[in-house]
DNA sequence: CAATACTTGTTGCATTTGTAACTATCAACG
DNA sequence: CGTTGATAGTTACAAATGCAACAAGTATTG
């Protein structure tokens, strides 16, 4: 593309990304709304604590780059509904340590199965390079790594 | 990947997808925000409208996908602002076509430079096949075209 | 052509989100 | 130690969003 060619809206790749996550996310939404009654925040949240075990809300909001309001009411939520439980740090009491229970344990297995099955399906529809080097382009514009 | 690997969460691709959105549409967004004032659904329908001509606010719906509640927001925003103007259309009086102002426009030209160098920008960082696969990995994702 | 059904767009209300202010705790430094 | 400054997390308030109900117009059809 020529440097200064106008660009057609659905080429902007801010736009493009936002739609192609709206669609995905929304799709994958259906797997957990209903069933485990989680927003799409709490979902995220739970897939951190599930992956990396037990954090502090501090660190969510490091890795998951969302704001600590956001993580606060997701924590909530997902207590309320006994998904995690909070454990006091002894050493600084600022820290609250957030464990998956049995029920939020459960959950989170079950929904990396389905993510794992409908990221492959995504996936799928794409040349095995073409995969690669989609992660490795969304990585580099997510500033991740 | 094998197909039943259980996931890292920075590889779902519905994530991926999110932060890249997330961090390209923030750092994009500052170009607009304080010189025009405008959210980032009023810059996307003043991009429709710069893109395709006059439109009415059904049209926007259905290209930009955006709730129709969304877009009457944003158009008596834009309205306000003196970026666009309203006819009303004599052969079905439900629509009204949505025009830009020379001030619309001029907004619209100058922001469409700084969109294309900052998706020229973003593309600078890959490969020229990369940049066509990505485009065309997206649009499938996000179900256009 | 009257009655009903559908379409476009706006508005009221409830929910979600972001910003700023706040509490509680810890660290640093005189 | 005690004062000041930083950090983790919550909460109050304002702005943005989504859903449902609505008004105004058009299409259908008996």
């Amino acid at each position: 593309m020529e440097k200064n060619d106008p660009l057609q809206i659905q080429d902007f790749l801010p736009y493009l990304l936002n739609r192609a996550a709206e669609t995905t996310s929304l799709e994958f939404q259906k797997t957990y709304e209903d069933r485990y009654g989680m927003s799409r925040t709490e979902w995220r949240v739970l897939f951190h604590l599930g992956r990396h075990g037990d954090l502090t809300a501090k660190q969510i909001c490091t890795m998951a780059d969302l704001h600590k309001t956001k993580v606060s009411r997701a924590v909530s939520a997902l207590e309320h509904q006994r998904f995690l439980i909070r454990t006091a740090v002894p050493i600084d009491r600022r820290n609250e340590l957030l464990s998956l229970t049995k029920q939020g344990r459960a959950a989170f297995d079950h929904l990396q199965d389905e993510a794992t099955r409908y990221h492959n399906t995504l996936m799928g529809g794409f040349p095995a390079e073409d995969q690669a080097i989609l992660q490795r382009c969304l990585k580099q514009l997510a500033k991740l790594q």
